[in-house]
DNA sequence: ATTGTATTGGAGATTGGTCTCTAGAACATG
DNA sequence: CATGTTCTAGAGACCAATCTCCAATACAAT
């Protein structure tokens, strides 16, 4: 008993990734979204309290979506090692599939207006970012890490590197080589080596 | 024979760096940085163009200033293994010694209005990145790449890793622990052994 | 002292963005 | 068909930011 949407949140999301793609968060504005759909602003405000509802929604759909599969991927296998790898080469396929998603997952919570989040939002976000912290903790575990050290190198191994791939390629406009999945894992493979006691490096085996 | 400036250009560049590092390159606007100084708009208008030149000379300071030490530990030794370390350590300290700027960094120069930028602007920018880039290709070839993709592998080792250890704290809110510098040294270090024979690769030799 | 110049100081025009508000359109249901 | 509800549609108030402009000021050099 209602009148049909014209414009529903998910499309008016679509249009902010868009423009947090093309010209970062401070290019998703209202009037922009509202210009780009086609949306009277009218439209904008029935769906979001305001900007920062928009700017939280469009950030936590992204981190999101992106999650999903990176946890499946973190668990694909019984082997730490396999699993890391894995997950690093989601990170590449999922943006070489969602390039505008990606970019926009290279900014931080707090570029989207994080400050003026709603606790709502603000629990949103803090529940991704404790599973994701578990899951490595764990991973680390199994890989052998010992310290604090040690799980920041998984970090840097599982998250940082494939995302700085990423950033290289996305930042310069190239596209994502079609070796850039057989690169990380090899990356990540590499820091997830166990260190040898010593500061010096460990023999390599293959 | 004039009137003795009150607000130089460095003074006004530094508040912007406190802006951009507290609330990202949106945060920099005319009014905060005048507000922030002291100073009378006039004052900001009279040294630089208008913001995207603002922007421009803010994000241009940091970064040359940044890559002058760079250069420095990348040419630091013979061994180009020891001088990727340096570099790599490099990165780490300079973000210690210099938190906000390090902060300013880890954004792009798109987000600091590259598109608006004067050709000086552009020239200058693109100076530092083919410096970057001529350098990190020697090092690559020092220490055996032969291919697009061990290029890209050394670009991670040496740039894309330290500064996702800095992004990583510095986002987090957390300083930079003791180990940081140890840390990313052994990141490098693994990025940069010659794989000789990982799964998928045919060494083709130079 | 006078002159010349770089700078301050700030008023105000203009733009662009956020948000509010109201009128009415489109549909499901009784 | 009447009614209730959700949504569109857009006018316009409000505010913050950019930028222009000009008078006033402080100093150096002559």
């Amino acid at each position: 008993m209602a009148r049909p949407p014209r414009f529903d949140t998910p499309l008016l999301l679509d249009v902010a990734v868009r423009l947090a793609a093309e010209s970062g968060p401070s290019g998703v504005t209202m009037s922009a979204v509202a210009a780009y759909a086609g949306a009277p602003s009218g439209s904008l405000y029935h769906r979001f309290a305001g900007r920062s509802a928009l700017l939280a929604e469009v950030w936590l759909r992204t981190v999101e979506g992106f999650q999903e599969g990176y946890f499946a991927a973190l668990k694909s296998s019984e082997d730490p090692r396999a699993a890391g790898r894995a997950a690093s080469r989601y990170v590449v396929a999922w943006s070489r599939a969602h390039p505008d998603e990606a970019t926009l997952l290279l900014y931080g919570a707090r570029d989207f207006g994080q400050d003026d989040w709603s606790a709502e939002h603000l629990r949103r976000a803090e529940e991704g970012n404790r599973r994701v912290l578990t899951s490595v903790r764990e991973l680390a575990e199994a890989v052998g890490a010992s310290d604090a050290q040690d799980v920041e190198r998984v970090s840097l191994a599982l998250i940082d590197i494939p995302l700085s791939l990423i950033r290289r390629h996305l930042r310069g406009g190239t596209p994502l080589p079609p070796h850039a999945e057989a690169l990380v894992e090899q990356c990540t493979d590499a820091l997830l080596d166990r260190p040898a006691d010593s500061p010096g490096r460990k023999p390599r085996m293959s």
